[in-house]
DNA sequence: GTCTATATTGGGATAGAC
DNA sequence: GTCTATCCCAATATAGAC
């Protein structure tokens, strides 16, 4: 269990701060800022209300740390697994397995990201410095385009479009959990082997699709 | 404009409740329901609070109220698309343009209801009979099926997870709308002019990848 | 630093006049 | 049916003892 793949769990945490912090990302990630209630934290985290606005001020700080831990320990997973420098094919078969895995333990993650930045669009700017993830766009970008004139990939093939359909493929089933369970009406096993099979199967999708 | 395409907006409502009906479906899927106010309802409705509970009792009658009339909207477009006798290729061609079509008037719906259905997922199973749904889902598999049979779709293609992938393809840059306005630095109408892109291209994009 | 007790306000819900 | 005024609880936040 490294570092990179566990965003809201940390490694059996001592100080208060730290507990709070745990408890806090639990509430939030089920609840949403709005459904969150400082009451559960406490409980949660075996502590009184009091002691969270001691460290925390208020529940919206309280949200705001919560929230930039995973919003950048989420990109700069993401990054990471674009980091190695391997053909479009490979990287995007290393991109689902990956990915998956990640999502896999954090399954509430991606609803949670789309809610709050929806919720409060400015929470991405302020925390976050957008551009680094641009560097990793546009390195995937070029390499696109690269095996587009070696013949490797087909030529109506838009990179950003590409881009897009990666993350929409890898991450939908995941915001779309409940729904699935209930139109499939899967259990979490179930929901489980479905992932499993995704995470072998969905670079096939993608490669046929875009090989030329 | 016709009926199945619109469904939050009803037309230039009359009664009192379908002002409010309206009123609160805006309100509710712009902030979801915890996030939602009864003052902010009332306000947009051009009504007081009392009237709300006049006609609905509770804030969760109403928004029950809500909910259930987007989501039969909803499931009902969705099952129209599919129910043309088309060949599978035609079928995904004609669900990606009309679908995007429906969502581009509703781009707040799939992220609302994700939402929801995380945060009360009774909710699906007790406004809606969910086996409705299955009938097309069963045809188009079969559909699938014959025309792996004839060589024209691959055959390692499974059509559950193909309809899954469709579904993300289609739903998720709406749910990430914010996300993406953040990362690409889009305003809305870049959004909507991507949009109109992979309206004419995630047919493709899929045909590909599935194709003998 | 951590607790109990309390202040304060926001917001859902109701009473009652018209 | 529609309004104003009010109730009342839940939930954030603070005071103050230890």
């Amino acid at each position: 269990m490294n570092r990179a793949n566990n965003i809201i769990n940390s490694d059996t945490p001592q100080s208060t701060e730290a507990v709070i912090l745990k408890a806090a990302s639990e509430v939030f990630m089920e609840r949403g800022f709005d459904g969150a209630r400082m009451q559960e934290i406490a409980d949660r985290a075996g502590l009184n209300k009091a002691l969270l606005h001691y460290y925390y001020r208020s529940k919206e700080k309280l949200f705001n740390a919560v929230f930039e831990r995973v919003l950048i320990e989420m990109i700069e997973g993401m990054i990471q697994i674009f980091e190695d420098n391997l053909t479009v094919f490979e990287s995007i078969r290393s991109f689902f397995k990956k990915h998956q895995e990640i999502l896999m333990k954090n399954k509430l993650l991606p609803l949670f990201m789309l809610n709050e930045i929806q919720r409060a669009p400015e929470l991405l700017i302020d925390l976050y410095p957008v551009d680094r993830i641009q560097v990793v766009r546009k390195k995937f970008y070029s390499d696109v385009n690269n095996e587009q004139h070696m013949g490797i990939i087909r030529k109506d093939v838009d990179p950003h479009d590409l881009f897009l359909n990666i993350l929409s493929l890898s991450v939908f089933p995941f915001a779309a959990k409940p729904l699935l369970k209930g139109f499939y009406s899967m259990d979490e096993n179930d929901f489980q082997s479905m992932i499993s099979h995704r995470k072998e199967n969905l670079a096939d999708f993608v490669i046929n699709a875009i090989k030329a």
